[in-house]
DNA sequence: TTCTTTATTGCTAATGCTTCTCACTACCGA
DNA sequence: TCGGTAGTGAGAAGCATTAGCAATAAAGAA
């Protein structure tokens, strides 16, 4: 058993309550998105994922980023592409600056998901169970060129 | 020329700065959301647009949503599926509360790009061009039957 | 350990949404 | 009225994601 899947599984929350399973594809995927510190999208964990495990398949990766956003321990973005991009989910809410430049993705915290559900949800009697805010213009680097 | 393409016209931005031309079709898609005051998807565009012009093809709509977007008419929302929904630019700023239950889509006004502009964006010098804010979730009828 | 059950995988094909290509139109300024 | 060119319609192509299914392999029971 190695050092990886160890910690892996000591993670997962309740471990077969809801019949599910802890494979060495699952834990792989979910490790890689937990190291990384990007925004990977499916394609990117596939390829990393591949380097350990040639033999796994896309499929098993759009099965597993499902299951583990179900699960809560990712978060699906969806920036202004046609694809999404998954992140590791925090102790600590945080947001994103996207720009239309270069792509970079800044990423900044924000306590938005407090201030809203005591303003708003709450008078709407909406139980929130994920935030999401993406603000999209131009960094530093590329508002100096203009739109 | 009709009541309908003339409004259209007026409020046309840049009439011919930058070689765009008002044609009926475009007319139509913006005329179409502009007055459904729901979240339409491009196929909702277009069905809604061919019952007034039947030989409107897809591709139209999808370039004149794409354009419309570009020139800050409409804005292009990306709830959580893999589709994106349209909606008209409006003065006043808007989010969504999507349920996860009965996808309904429950809009709240909150002053969020004038905060987060300030707080945020202005230190990291970030030209925010752009604000989505969506928060997914339970609406009141579908709580009840928990997760 | 061995046995059983069934969640999960790997393939492949299928679907869904969006974009591209290209010949043909039609808008608009000169 | 004319010419340059943005825009259109139709279909094909491109990606991202999902579905179907026989074969595996977790995880609990014995
Ligand atoms: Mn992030
Ligand atoms: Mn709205
Ligand atoms: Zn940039
Ligand atoms: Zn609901």
């Amino acid at each position: 058993m190695s050092t990886n899947s160890k910690s892996l599984k000591s993670t997962r929350q309740e471990p077969g309550v809801s019949g599910l399973r802890m494979t060495n594809q699952r834990a792989l995927i979910l490790e890689i998105i937990r190291q990384r510190r990007g925004h990977l999208d499916a394609d990117e964990v596939y390829r990393q994922a591949r380097q350990k495990q040639p033999r796994l398949s896309l499929s098993t990766v759009y099965r597993n980023l499902q299951t583990l956003k179900k699960l809560g321990f990712i978060e699906e973005l969806h920036f202004n592409e046609e694809h999404h991009h998954y992140e590791i989910r925090l102790a600590t809410e945080h947001h994103h600056l996207a720009c239309l430049g270069c792509g970079r993705i800044i990423e900044f915290q924000y306590p938005l998901a407090r201030l809203i559900k005591r303003n708003v949800a709450e008078a709407k009697d909406f139980e929130v169970i994920d935030t999401e805010l993406r603000m999209t213009g131009y960094c530093t680097e590329c508002h100096q060129e203009g739109k």
